[in-house]
DNA sequence: AACTATTTATAAGA
DNA sequence: TTCTTATAAATAGTT
């Protein structure tokens, strides 16, 4: 109905696509509301463009949650208690690995030890056994890396610098392993503006 | 369009309601799959007949369910929504504790130590440190229940049995604290069925 | 369910 | 977009 006959497949130009959509929308939502009326129908239309963008009509005498309501009871389909039951679910699986993370790290943080045996008790003091020596390793090799980043760039300096300080670098090359961590966690300290200067908790590195 | 031109309002006569009913259902379903064809457009459409009887139109590149989650989504506004998205915030916040509790016990076993930073790995050493403590003062003290159990068992036993062996007794007492523990603790992993007879561990406890 | 006179929708052009 | 208008399509009333 037009000027001419169009065959029905998608209108390629992007353009009269777009007019076509606009008139034919306003026709059909037209259609609708003349069913709704003359024949006392209930109407339901949702339409989405190809853009995304969403116009619907609902017969007055009703609602979008009614009639989806009458087709779930009608058509037997279920359209939400699905997606519904899926997240209850999914919220009670989570907050049952919720509880048991929680109980975990209460574990291996010393609290709540009444619901273990002894033999439970054992394996856990293992575990943090063996995961505080990771940490120690791992906190040997950060002051190793710092140490040599730090080496490094003396190095860098000393070539680019005709007035390096050969004193300092001498120093610091020959404090040797404890020395050179000790200066190494000093710089990396005072660079973090930590409280007390630096100088806490050397006595405790425990290194292997 | 037709013989005569009507006005838009619901027609008495029910048998000529119910013909135009049919005819411009027809029709508007037709209008509908043009619609989508000509217009890559996704349409639902639901009728309910006065009679309740149900007919609709979907797109063929979606489905009903389908365009009921999106008019959800885009419309924003619903009334079982305000209950889905107190659960998606919900379950969103549980998820998003999950994460964190299992970087936290992550962290205490050891691995992805990577993102600590060498301050951070010391308080996770002595986090660990006083754990650990804890969990050998809980085993202390589990051995120290099970043997006073065990040794009030048999008072119990010699209270109310004439013929209780007395020499099993006495030496149970005299055992003294490593002795009553070894004791118990077989007795202890005895009644658990484990593998290796009970002996694993002794040389493990390192009472405090 | 057909038919068909008319009304209505709309394609193309401005 | 909006209006115009020639033409296609839908359909009200009839058979």
């Amino acid at each position: 109905m037009g000027r001419g006959k169009i065959e029905i497949k998608r209108i390629e130009n992007s353009t009269n696509r777009q007019v076509t959509y606009s008139k034919r929308r306003a026709g059909i939502v037209k259609k609708a509301r003349e069913l709704t009326v003359l024949c006392d129908a209930e109407v339901s239309l949702i339409v989405f463009s190809s853009t995304g963008k969403l116009s619907e009509f609902v017969s007055p005498s009703t609602t979008t949650k009614k009639v989806f309501d009458q087709y779930q009871q009608i058509s037997g389909i279920n359209l939400w208690n699905s997606h519904y039951e899926r997240m209850q679910e999914n919220l009670n699986k989570l907050k049952e690995i919720n509880y048991r993370l929680r109980r975990e790290i209460s574990h291996r943080v010393g609290q709540y030890l009444d619901d273990m045996n002894f033999e439970e008790l054992r394996h856990l003091e293992h575990d943090l056994e063996s995961s505080i020596r990771l940490i120690r390793d791992r906190k040997l090799r950060n002051l190793q890396e710092t140490h040599t980043n730090l080496l490094r760039e003396f190095e860098t300096r000393r070539a680019e610098d005709p007035y390096y300080n050969e004193a300092e670098y001498e120093s610091l090359v020959s404090m040797g392993n404890i020395g050179a961590d000790i200066y190494s966690f000093r710089l990396q300290a005072g660079q973090a503006n930590l409280p007390n200067g630096g100088d806490f908790g050397l006595y405790n590195l425990r290194l292997a």
